[in-house]
RNA sequence: GCCGGGGUAGCUCAGUUGGUUAGAGCAAUGGAAUCAUAAUCCAUGUGUCGGGGGUUCAAAUCCCUCUCCCGGUACCA
């Protein structure tokens, strides 16, 4: 039997989870779970919250709270987003708690003594007050570049440097406000160029089943070689080195691990919690996690999206042979990404969906099944794609409502109204339909060899004689469906896979029009019979084999036959029945009473999305309230200025080196319009400059001044020119 | 700058061991039907497969080159 292991990238508790991340890493995951579980398969989900890292310290000091309210509230926010959005995780913790922590350490412990971590010295500012190394971000002080006095320990915001954080000027702890002492400190490396050929070889193994974006970025760091990284940073957030046995006490403290480094751990670490559990309710035992690592009979897949994919396909791999016993990723079917209405996904721009904003504002279960829908329709599966409000609807209403909610519809209200809320009764002559339906899969199923129109074509005459020539085809669009959405969920191609699915419900809404029941229920009452019997099959099969994208729907169905729901739920990790398989076979009694049924997609106006196009980028960055007094502008000295000669900076893209002259000043400057304007254009011309600007360096060259220009969102620019031109170079703006 | 991905029908996208008239869904047009949420079903595509060049009997597919978009990374800021 075969077993599988699923995870899903870690999502950072710092942020809401937003439809990019639902797209990326976590709906192709739980479709697959469903699918796996559905088809009788053992199936253990694992996720969490990784909650470490300098990121939730800075975003805990802004809010003027503890990491621990940050993590808190960012965990609990994602995970109940994420049940309501009908995830099916065996088990979502976090990587705050003790046996994570233990995890990280015991692997941390056992590369150590191997020899792959290489412990180095280097020179770090120190807070004696504080008694801490400071990490970059908590340092301030002048920009050895620009001479901005408000640069971060390793960046200045106001020039954008890079630099040592030794060259800081006028270092001071953000913590204390003292200087910082420099002081040597310690951090350990792994050595990854120990895992360079076991990579290659492991990479290439997978060169057959990978998706190529994976194969090909994995292939791109494997060739530039892998390089040691630093494991360990000082901060007093995370998994603290202080626990770790064999290394010096003193050189540890302070010290924890480097985020992504025990991140990756947190699967392995949630996984043995989940075990804890079920051993606690008598489900077996707590080493019962083993099973799913340390099993070579165990397949492990990891959804993640691009950005994740070295940590997936290299880092994560060499740690686990480094440790030894544990299995490898099977598979790490990466997204790209996700764009909403064209543009990239951003929280500051306020570009973004979250999923807690969709479920305020869209909170029935059923507009739930059709976001799943529209996402999973527009999967970036081999490169980045679009959701857009309007495929929202478009989907749900001529898709969802349509065609599948339409059919389930028609057939219950046919069934209600015609035969007394109860599945039609087969006359004498059509006794032999479930036998005769259950052999003709047989048989195609038995003779298949993965041509679909040999096999139709193949079917005996004896048999075919025993449907009619529709009937026929629909069983056999059945089966035929179901078999190429099974196939494509093997091969996570998720958006045809459902394509497939979708096109059972058109099949059988075909069958339902050309039966015509409602005209033989008169004139051929068996026909009608029949024909309704066979739909009632189809609107259960369906609701299996929509199950994984559409759980909500699915089981309101099911819930009209009064049968056990099968959804795909989580269920402890067991194998069970293959509903997949008998999915194609009839299952539902004449005879049987039905529930009432009620419309399962209703549809959605465009006005109800309106208002949430129009939300979209409104109140982005700027601080519009923050006001300035007028001795404040003063200070501001803006100039005309003629520009005398531009050239395009060698090198760069957007930047063009002017020289302008402003009254009897010459000042040259660079100004990032290349991508706007051509060096010839701009010469002659009037423009503003700010005269009083801090000289900075931009690629080498000085820049004395800084050019006005008009910019929209969309980055088109234009640069601000006084209304009359005769107006003399170096007149003062104001 | 370097590396990678992408540019295919009005829209969103499939399409690699190079091979017959390049596909799907949606949208659009016409028709059939009226059980059903005016929902369904059938029919209908003159696409420079980003531009140009090359290899080949044959190129969306392989090679070269140009161009545009996206991501990563480096240098300089």
């Amino acid at each position: 039997m075969k077993r599988t292991l699923i995870t899903s990238a870690l999502p950072y508790a710092n942020g809401y989870i937003h439809l990019g991340h639902a797209a990326g890493a976590y709906l192709p995951a739980d479709i697959y779970a469903r699918f796996l579980r559905l088809s009788g398969e053992e199936v253990l989900y694992v996720c969490g919250s990784d909650e470490h890292g300098v990121a939730i310290n800075i975003s805990a000091e802004k809010e003027k709270v503890t990491p621990k309210e940050i993590i808190d509230k960012y965990h609990n926010a994602n995970y109940e987003a994420f049940n309501k959005f009908a995830m099916t995780f065996d088990i979502y913790s976090r990587t705050s708690t003790d046996v994570h922590h233990r995890t990280a350490i015991e692997f941390f412990e056992d590369l150590l003594s191997k020899g792959h971590l290489a412990e180095k010295d280097e020179e770090q500012f120190y807070d004696k007050k504080a008694e801490m190394f400071l990490p970059d971000r908590y340092v301030e002080g002048i920009c050895p570049n620009c001479g901005y006095d408000h640069a971060r320990g390793d960046q200045c915001d106001q020039c954008g440097a890079y630099y040592n954080q030794l060259e800081l000027k006028s270092p001071k702890s953000i913590i204390s406000g003292e200087t910082p002492i420099v002081k040597k400190t310690t951090h350990w490396y792994m050595k990854f160029g120990d895992f360079q050929q076991f990579l290659e070889k492991y990479i290439e193994g997978k060169s057959d089943s990978w998706k190529d974006n994976v194969l090909q970025q994995s292939r791109s760091w494997l060739k530039q070689g892998l390089a040691d990284r630093a494991i360990t940073r000082d901060l007093n957030w995370g998994v603290r080195l202080d626990r770790v046995h064999g290394i010096d006490k003193e050189k540890a403290k302070g010290k924890v691990l480097y985020v992504w480094f025990d991140a990756v751990l947190g699967y392995i670490s949630m996984t043995k919690e989940w075990a804890e559990a079920q051993a606690k309710n008598n489900n077996g035992t707590s080493e019962d996690w083993k099973k799913w690592w340390q099993d070579s009979d165990t397949r492990y897949v990891a959804f993640i999206g691009k950005d994740n994919i070295v940590f997936h396909t290299l880092i994560f791999p060499a740690m686990l042979s480094a440790k030894g016993g544990y299995i490898l990723p099977n598979n790490v079917p990466a997204n790209e990404f996700l764009n909403l209405e064209g543009r990239k996904f951003s929280k500051s721009m306020n570009w973004s969906i979250d999923l807690r904003d969709f479920q305020k504002d869209f909170p029935d279960a059923q507009y739930t099944d059709s976001l799943r829908y529209t996402l999973a329709m527009n999967f970036p599966e081999s490169r980045d794609s679009d959701f857009t409000w309007k495929d929202f609807l478009n989907r749900n209403n001529n898709e969802l409502a349509d065609i599948f909610g339409n059919f389930v519809n028609r057939v219950m209200q046919f069934v209600f109204k015609n035969f007394g809320q109860k599945v039609p009764t087969l006359s004498e002559t059509s006794k032999s339909l479930v036998g005769d339906w259950n052999n003709l899969i047989d048989y195609l199923e038995s003779s298949f060899d993965g041509n679909f129109d040999k096999a139709y074509n193949s079917i005996p005459e004896k048999q075919r004689q025993q449907f009619s020539n529709e009937e026929l085809s629909l069983i056999f669009a059945l089966w035929k469906g179901a078999k190429e959405t099974t196939r494509l969920y093997n091969k996570f191609k998720f958006r045809d896979a459902i394509t497939e699915t979708m096109n059972i419900a058109r099949a059988a809404n075909k069958f339902f029009n050309d039966a015509e029941p409602w005209k033989a229920i008169k004139q051929d009452p068996e026909k009608a019979v029949r024909s309704l019997f066979i739909c009632v099959q189809l609107v259960h099969s369906l609701s299996i084999y929509f199950a994984p994208v559409l759980p909500n729907s699915s089981k309101r169905i099911q819930m009209l036959f009064d049968f056990d729901v099968e959804v795909g739920n989580a269920n402890g990790a067991k194998a069970g029945e293959n509903y997949w398989l008998t999915a194609v076979y009839p299952s539902i009694e004449e005879g049987k009473k039905l529930q009432q049924p009620s419309i399962i997609f209703n549809k959605i106006e465009y006005s109800t999305i309106e208002p949430q196009i129009k939300k979209l980028g409104e109140n982005n960055g700027a601080k519009a309230d923050e006001l300035i007094d007028f001795e404040y502008f003063q200070k501001i000295k803006l100039k005309t200025a003629v520009v005398t000669a531009a050239e395009k900076l060698k090198k760069s893209k957007k930047l063009l080196k002017l020289k302008v002259k402003i009254g009897d000043k010459e000042k040259q400057i660079i100004a990032g319009v290349a991508e706007h304007y051509e060096p010839e254009y701009l010469i002659g011309k009037v423009i503003v400059v700010v005269d009083n600007l801090q000289p900075a360096k931009l690629m080498g060259e000085e820049s004395q001044g800084m050019m006005l220009a008009a910019s929209t969102d969309d980055g088109k620019l234009c640069f601000v020119t006084p209304e009359n031109s005769e107006i003399p170079d170096g007149a003062e703006v104001r």
